[in-house]
DNA sequence: GAGAGCTATGTAAACCTTTACATACATCAT
DNA sequence: ATGATGTATGTAAAGGTTTACATAGCTCTC
């Protein structure tokens, strides 16, 4: 029973007065042998405690039951609830979850690729809004594969996330609706596909409200608390300044608070800010952030859900899933203060 | 080059003109094969592109290049930088990290105890502070085990964690340099190791200080926000205060924050609160938490080089690696004030 | 110059499954 | 009774690797 060495099959089948090929049958395909021999073969599975080695059972159905899972950064707070929900819906399915990430590092990109290229993984969940490895290099024999979080720039791979239009709608909306007319947008990377899409529901919301192009401000940066904080600092050497600033992301919103306080003003009396994705840190500012969030267990569950589809039919159901992002009012804007809605 | 299907040793037997066994030895063995023959194993290996396929090996070898982390919530802020840190050791050495969670249920547990059986797994770390399976079940055949942030409760499991004991007197150490004398300790479950170290830290370095027992308030809870909160309604119901509060860990540190402030007080100049972790939020509180940092990354980096020096060697160098705890000094802890000082 | 001792390589078995193909038996229609 | 059809099971090959054992050639020693 706890013998020093696991039971394989053989001694299932020895026990169960079988041969290995129906004990092999009455566990993937029980409806194909006889009730009595089952029930033989399940006792015998009892009594040696076997579960299928699963290196065996891989490497003769040529594919794994592991998803490689590659972020640029695993430590990333957007990171782990997407985990959840990938976990979840994996392993309710008997898959395992392997996880990686690059730091922005191709040289790790290419690593992963090893695991798989030896076959230790059967479809790839990207983080990473481009592909980690040497860009065209191995897209031909890449595994099925589903972008996350962020879509994948190369193409051609199907993408889970949020909707960042209608998101960034939401955002720009409250703050028209609360009376702002000049509204910042301070964005990250250009390159990156979450900006547009966002720098798009700026642009429709304010084009909504009749709002012209003279009082939008835009600036650019790199996604980070610092570069929230640099964006202020530029601001202010301009002659004139917005009521609001609706941020690409938390990070940046967080420093544009920073830069705000440091300065001296309140935020929402003088100024007010939202954010984007709700990281846990939002709710706990001072004020607590006004953002959109990012429904991250449920992307990871469907973005599982698309790629283990994509696993069993070879085509994928569909392209792209956006999932509806919410408004998540907290206390870090309200109508526009005087002072400032006077220039 | 960019065949359908991998290219397997035989392949690159093929075009080195040599046989499977010599390709097996050149990569594995280089020492064993003649330079000449080396290169041109190495050449048909470029050509081909072939890696290793690791099922295969992994199948012959008895063993696989995975390790399986368990935690109860992969979703938890002090996750993800030491897996970082596991991520990273594990890497360097050409092993993977497989992920699960159990949301501290049984059924969960024992499901991650099948990629362990079924050899998909050569190792397994546990943030659990419990093995996660039907206890007693399966301990004979659990493979090479490193125990992290938590001790295993059960024993016989090495731990990689932060020392309790002296960050906690860190903490209390300061509470006392700044005048303190009537500390408060808020902790989670008795069963916890990390309660009663940190307690046996609280003690310590009153008991050093020579503050009579009397002196001395401890309450239990369960370590959530919510419990930290309940501790100061229960407080509060009793006719002495202290004038500081160690709590077990940030999230209670949090809880009692808001508790306080609920009633009106102001930290630190009302009362003095410390936290243990540093969690994210910690920075993000106002006033930002005093607290107690945990090396998570650095954790994480050895409780991996440890299981994988168990993976070869079979004995663990050492049965517990305990990494220095850093206070980190922000504004939550001040003198007592006057007024409580005084009763 | 013959045996011993090395070094470099090859042959073939083993790791544990899954499954195509073969076989045996039962059922049914004619 | 015979052949057709169907069901339940068994046999054996294949999947890609590692490695014990065998072999072959070389160098060294006496």
């Amino acid at each position: 029973m706890s013998n020093s060495t696991p039971a394989t099959i053989e001694d299932v089948a020895r026990i169960a007065e079988v041969s290995i090929a129906t004990v092999s049958r009455a566990i993937h395909m029980p409806e194909k042998v006889a009730n009595s021999t089952r029930l033989k073969v399940n006792q015998a599975i009892a009594i040696t405690g076997y579960t299928t080695n699963a290196m065996a059972r891989s490497l003769r159905l040529g594919r794994s039951n592991m998803i490689l899972v590659v972020a640029p950064d695993i430590g990333d707070p957007n990171f782990s609830n997407i985990l959840v929900g990938l976990e979840n819906e994996a392993r309710a399915h008997g898959y395992g979850i392997l996880i990686g990430h690059t730091q922005n590092d191709a040289q790790r990109g290419l690593e992963y690729l090893k695991f798989l290229n030896s076959n230790q993984a059967a479809g790839l969940i990207l983080f990473t809004g481009i592909l980690p490895f040497g860009h065209q290099t191995m897209t031909a024999r890449l595994p099925p594969s589903v972008g996350v979080f962020e879509p994948v720039f190369n193409g051609g791979i199907p993408y889970v996330g949020v909707d960042d239009i209608e998101g960034a709608r939401k955002a720009i909306d409250l703050l028209l609706a609360e009376g702002h007319r000049k509204i910042a947008f301070i964005g990250d990377s250009r390159t990156r596909l979450a900006y547009s899409r966002r720098r798009a529901g700026y642009d429709a919301g304010l084009d909504a409200a009749g709002v012209p192009q003279d009082l939008r401000i835009v600036l650019e940066g790199d996604g980070t608390i610092e570069s929230g904080r640099l964006a202020i600092e530029q601001l202010f050497m301009r002659d004139t300044l917005p009521t609001a600033f609706m941020c690409v992301n938390d990070q940046t919103a967080i420093g544009v608070m920073i830069g705000l306080t440091a300065r001296g003003y309140k935020i929402p009396e003088d100024f007010s800010v939202t954010g984007f994705d709700d990281v846990p840190q939002a709710v706990f500012m001072s004020p607590p952030l006004t953002t959109i969030r990012q429904p991250r267990t449920l992307i990871g569950k469907h973005a599982m859900a698309l790629l283990l589809e994509l696993l069993s039919n070879g085509q994928p159901a569909e392209t792209e899933i956006l999932l509806r992002p919410d408004l998540i009012v907290r206390n870090s804007v309200s109508a526009p203060s005087r002072q400032w809605a006077k220039r």
